[in-house]
Parts: C-alpha cells; sequence; structure tokens
DNA sequence: GCGGGACCTCAGAGCCGGTTCAGAGGTTGC
DNA sequence: GCAACCTCTGAACCGGCTCTGAGGTCCCGC
C-alpha cells in the first residue's frame, strides 16, 4: 500500500513517455518533476529544434509544448513532429493573453491546452486525458472512472457519485478530490495538495486546503461513513470505509 | 464507452484512408488532424504533383482537395486521381468567389464541396457523408441519424426532433448540436466547440458559444427536462434525461 | 488542568463565469 | 429593393465560487 497508483503504461508494458519543451527553465523543471511523479519517462529541450532533434531520438507519446518559443512558432512544430509520429499528443502552454488564434482548430484534432498559469494536477489529467484518448492506456478501469469503495469519479463527464447518488462539486473541489481519488489510503500533505491543485503563481495560505477539505465533507461524507481522513501534522487521506 | 464514436470502418475493419491536398500548411496540418481524431489513417500532400503520386501509393478512400493548387487546376488532379482509383470519393475546398459553373459538375458525380473558411465539424460531417454513401461503413446505426435520448438528428436531412416533435435550427445553431450529439455524456470544452463549429478563421472569442448555447436551449430544452448542462470552468454536456 | 498549536467552520467581500438582452451588420429570398 | 433571418458584439445582470479573516474546537504535552 501506499504507493502510487497504477501507472498508464504502453500497450507493451513499458512506461509512457511524455517530452517537455519549455525554454524556461525553472517551469520545465516543475512540470518534469510532476510527470514523472506519475511514473513516467520524461525528457525536456528548451528550443523547437532541440524539440524535434530530441523527439526523434526519444520517440515521445505526448509532447507538452509551449507555444512561445525563442525559435519557431508552436503550430509549425506540432507540424515538425506529426510529420515524423503521426500519432504523438501534444498538450500546448499558452499565457492567457496569446490564446485562441495561433491555437485555431487545435483541440479538434484531439490535442488540447492548457493557459498559463497553470496546476499541475490540471496538466497532468489533461496529458493523461489525451492519452486515454488516443488508446494509450492498459488501464484495467473503464475509460475516464475512477473508483474509491463506493466513491467513483467521471473525469470526462465531470460526473462524482457516492453510493450511486451524484455529488455537485465546484471545479476546485473536484480538482482537489480528484488528487485525493488518484492517491487513496496516501496521506497528502496540506503542501502537495496546494502544489497540484492550485496554480504555481498561487500567493495564498495553505489555510484554504483546509477550507476545502471542509467542503468536500460535507458534500462527500455528510451523514455517511467519512471517507477523509485527517492526519494531524501530516496531511490528509481518502480511504473506502471498511477496514 | 464515453471516449469518441464507433470509428467509421472499410468492410474489411481498417481504418478509412483519407488523403488531404492543400498548398498551405498550417490549414493541412488542423484539417489532418481532425481527420486523423475520427480515428482514420491520414497523409497530406502540398502539390497536385505529390497528391497523384502518394494516392498511387496509398489508395486512399477518400481525398479532400483544395481547388486552387500552386501547380495544376483541381479538376485535373479529379481526372487523374479517377483514372487510377474509379471509386475514390472526393471533397473539395473552394474559396467562396470560384465560379459555380464548374462546381456544378462536382457534386452531379457524387463528390461534395466546402467553401473556405470552413468548419472542422462541417468538413468531418461531408468526409463522413461521402464515405457512408459510397458504401463505406460498418456503422450499425441505419443512415444519417444520430439518437441521445428522445432526441434525434437526421443529418442528410437536417432534420432534428425531440420526443418527435420537430424542431427547427439555424445551420450553426444545427452544427453546434450534431457536435455535442457525436459526443454525448462528454464534456465539450467551449474551446472545443469553437474549434469544430465556427471556421478556423474566426477571430471572435467563446463569448458566441454561450449564445448559441442558449439559443438551443430554447429550442430543446425548453420546458422539458433540460438535456443541456453546463459544467462551471469545463464546458457544456448532452445528456438524456433519465439518471 | 492549562496552554498552545493544529485544525475546523462560519460569515462576508470581491470576483469571475455564465446568461441574457438589445442592436448592428450581413446575407438570403422574395 | 425590401423584409426576414442569421450571426456576432457589447453591456448589464446574476449567481456561485474563491478566498480572507476571525473565532471556535480538538488534541497533545507539560
Amino acid at each position: 500500500m501506499n504507493q502510487r497508483p497504477a501507472a498508464l503504461t504502453r500497450p507493451d508494458g513499458t512506461p509512457v513517455r511524455v517530452l517537455v519543451v519549455d525554454d524556461e527553465p525553472d517551469l520545465a523543471e516543475v512540470v518534469t518533476g510532476a510527470l514523472r511523479y506519475e511514473g513516467w519517462e520524461v525528457r525536456s529541450a528548451a528550443t523547437a529544434g532541440a524539440a524535434v532533434r530530441e523527439a526523434r531520438d526519444f520517440r515521445p507519446d505526448a509532447v507538452v509544448l509551449d507555444i512561445m518559443l525563442p525559435d519557431r512558432d508552436g503550430l509549425a512544430v506540432l507540424r515538425d513532429l506529426r510529420a515524423e509520429q503521426p500519432h504523438v499528443c501534444v498538450l500546448f502552454l499558452t499565457a492567457r493573453d496569446t490564446v485562441e488564434d495561433r491555437i485555431a482548430g487545435i483541440t479538434a484534432g484531439g490535442d488540447d491546452y492548457v493557459t498559463k498559469p497553470f496546476s499541475l494536477g490540471e496538466l497532468v489529467a489533461r496529458v493523461r486525458g489525451l492519452l486515454r484518448r488516443a488508446g494509450m492506456t492498459r488501464e484495467r478501469t473503464a475509460a475516464s472512472l475512477l473508483v474509491v469503495g463506493d466513491l467513483e469519479m467521471d473525469e470526462d463527464a465531470y460526473e462524482v457519485t457516492r453510493g450511486g447518488a451524484p455529488i455537485d462539486l465546484s471545479p476546485t473541489e473536484f480538482q482537489l478530490l480528484r488528487c485525493l481519488m488518484r492517491h487513496p489510503r496516501r496521506v497528502l500533505s496540506k503542501t502537495q495538495l496546494l502544489d497540484l491543485v492550485w496554480s504555481y503563481d498561487f500567493g495564498g495560505q495553505a489555510h484554504v486546503v483546509e477550507l476545502y477539505i471542509s467542503y468536500l465533507r460535507k458534500k462527500i461524507d455528510a451523514g455517511r461513513s467519512p471517507m477523509i481522513h485527517t492526519v494531524r501534522g501530516a496531511g490528509y487521506v481518502l480511504k473506502p470505509v471498511d477496514r
């Protein structure tokens, strides 16, 4: 117990490969770490040229690609990548004000994007979604369903049920619960949750985590045997009710 | 379930093959991606010469062909293609001001065309229609009928009914509903819908999506249990009323 | 029993996303 | 050339969401 969830793997059982392309070293480092934590094999590149070269050698399943690179436009890089590996998935990183025009049509092709500043949990979930839809998965569970005890979450439909009864969650509540459900029986510290759920530029206090845990409890544990437990001095755990 | 709809396949079960011919790289890339997302095998060519060569090797079931190519006229390419593969379907891309008489002959031959700028959803639907009419299908559902709960859409006849009662939709409303009906129970982001329903050169904001959702609701959900649901921060879903 | 730290909860302010309306162009059909 | 319709923009409105601050409660060590 207490290990990370079964890693998403390629059909042949080897770990998923992700290439991170960003010219800002700090951000690339954080993103790389978060993806590696998922059990995936990760490499990074700082320029479009390096990205294409690296991809040729590394053969990634997915690419996390900053759309604002010093040497070339994002769509052009996408084209180069696809020319060699038609089925690679791409998640674009964009600034909020860069949006729309430059990435027109991208999501229609099955690719996706997140706007800066993003939360790492969101980023990971998006990459995971891309891989899943591309058929790059051996996960037992059907499609996008997360199950812990009688608690279920459909990530595609944004639906959560406990004991079959639907539960309405706000976006932040949903994200927080998603993190907990991805690591059941494992204590997650408030800092970890803050890093995963809130965007990296969030200046607030860990206090919000407590607040949102209390919201979640009201909606999920209300009147039932609790699944969310506090571990003093350590953080929070989600467990099935039995045992 | 909950991933993309069952792919249209050849009678022998292998994926449909589509060749995209356009000299504008960005557009070709986006179109290619959208078709690939349908689960089809896609290649692209930038010139008439390359197209004919590629077709000889690739043996596509359908060709998406820009009528304005640098080296040769689209109709000439059509002749060359047909000479080698009489049964290939062709979808032409034309500028809005292209003279009518050139197009007149096209649809008579069973082929089709869309005018630039087009929406990706429209393009995909047209290719799908060509393939279906050419008998290139193993889909269970009769003809062009989409069904979600008591909501039905006949893509060929442009007819929509809910509970048997006909509903009148404008072209944009129709397209938007088509996208939702193709992915029932799945949250589609405003950007995704924008990419699919609106043409690739649309510079506007995601605000229009909200507007058209409200139009659709008035026509489809009016006075009945709603099928269109908003998921804050994520997008919109279409679901059957039960459960 | 007492004090302090960690955690929980409430109430409220500001903000953001979503909805709707009104109206200006543009297009189509008569 | 007019009327009807469609499409999109801008603005106002509303509600819920998110976070801050403050006080309360629980737990532990002394």
